[in-house]
DNA sequence: TGGCGTAGCAAGTGCTTGCTTGCATCCTAG
DNA sequence: CTAGGATGCAAGCAAGCACTTGCTACGCCA
């Protein structure tokens, strides 16, 4: 990587650090700048705008996501391990840079520009899980006296609230490979036996 | 209530609004002033900081948590509804002036005044729900097979996940009552059927 | 009627913030 | 070897922040 590239990067890993703890509007271009290790100039030159860090951060995150989504394991007819796998990936994505994404979910409400960034992502989340567990609920797959949108939600509800407890009130370890982490296994067990059909015994 | 009282009151619940909405730090005492229809120097004579309005609406939200709690049913042995109950006034109290808890949850991190104020609260809701969750694991009530503080953390999960998309990503309706919303009790029995011991069929 | 508590208003202080300017220095490609 | 781009440094600016001061006006009870 070239010198100049190099420290584009660093400012904005600095960015993500910052902006996950403290928030975007409490996070100064001074510390982001002094915890870069480069010169508060040299930050506006690159980004041009406290705005700019935040944008070139998301274009970031998104090519991540992607390549994390492109990575991962194709959706099979097996629901609970498509489902399973989608836990952990959203999880992972929920994680990177130590809760930024959360973060900036939050601080989108008060910071407009924010708003504007993620906008669209997560209610597309939502109705796209939800999709799924209607079309899984007419194959058979989910019980269907529950209505598939409550379902998504509870879905999102325990891997954003493993996020939570991990990163917003650190309370637990977070895991170091998300992909094996018994704890999420755990939890989406407790999601699953109350969303799979009924075994009878 | 006297006026000098009512201005004071007045100037909570514009503080309480803010907080919510902006977060701590994002919101001015100029906004909280003008909000209560007040001057600003007035919220400075009443409160001498910001931070002491801070104070003062923290108090005000135990004083009401507590007689919510107070007014609630007490646990029975019906371990089921016991929950329910608990998950409802979980969510009673975060829905309050606007998720205001959640919102300072989150600026905990970056403001140290709002960290001392809440440090004990959260994890101690955690523990103490774990512990019941054990002791119903004991008396056979729940699966024993499951981590209590996992169960626990998808409990708060649910509850929380039913506040943010609420509250912070403003995508659906708050209901008029959180006591009898039948979204709250579907959610819930999402968890409860993975939660409970299987009833052979 | 007179005093006291509660409020408003105008102005200002010191600090921090995002952002700019001007100039000196270094590194590297040609 | 040299020109140009990337960086550092010192200084500063306008705006916004929490908070203060000094003064005036209203309403209420003795």
């Amino acid at each position: 990587m070239s010198a100049a590239a190099d420290t584009a990067e660093r400012i904005l890993d600095a960015a993500a650090e910052l902006f996950a703890t403290h928030g975007y509007a409490a996070t100064t271009t001074r510390a982001i700048a002094e915890r870069a290790g480069v010169n508060e100039v040299t930050l506006f030159r690159r980004f041009e705008n406290k705005r700019g860090v935040l944008h070139a951060l998301a274009e970031r995150m998104g090519r991540r996501q992607a390549g994390r989504a492109a990575a991962s394991a194709p959706p099979t007819d097996d629901v609970r391990s498509t489902l399973l796998g989608f836990a952990r990936m959203e999880i992972a994505s929920a994680l990177e840079e130590g809760g930024l994404a959360m973060r900036l979910a939050f601080d989108a409400r008060s910071v407009p520009e924010i708003a504007e960034l993620l906008g669209e992502g997560l209610p597309d989340n939502l109705g796209g899980l939800a999709e799924y567990m209607a079309e899984r609920q007419a194959t058979g797959d989910l019980r269907d006296d529950i209505d598939p949108r409550v379902m998504a939600e509870a879905f999102f509800g325990l891997t954003s609230s493993y996020v939570m407890y991990r990163q917003v009130m650190g309370a637990a370890d977070v895991p170091t490979d998300v992909e094996t982490d018994q704890g999420i296994e755990q939890l989406f067990d407790l999601f699953w036996s109350g969303a799979a059909v009924k075994e009878r015994a």
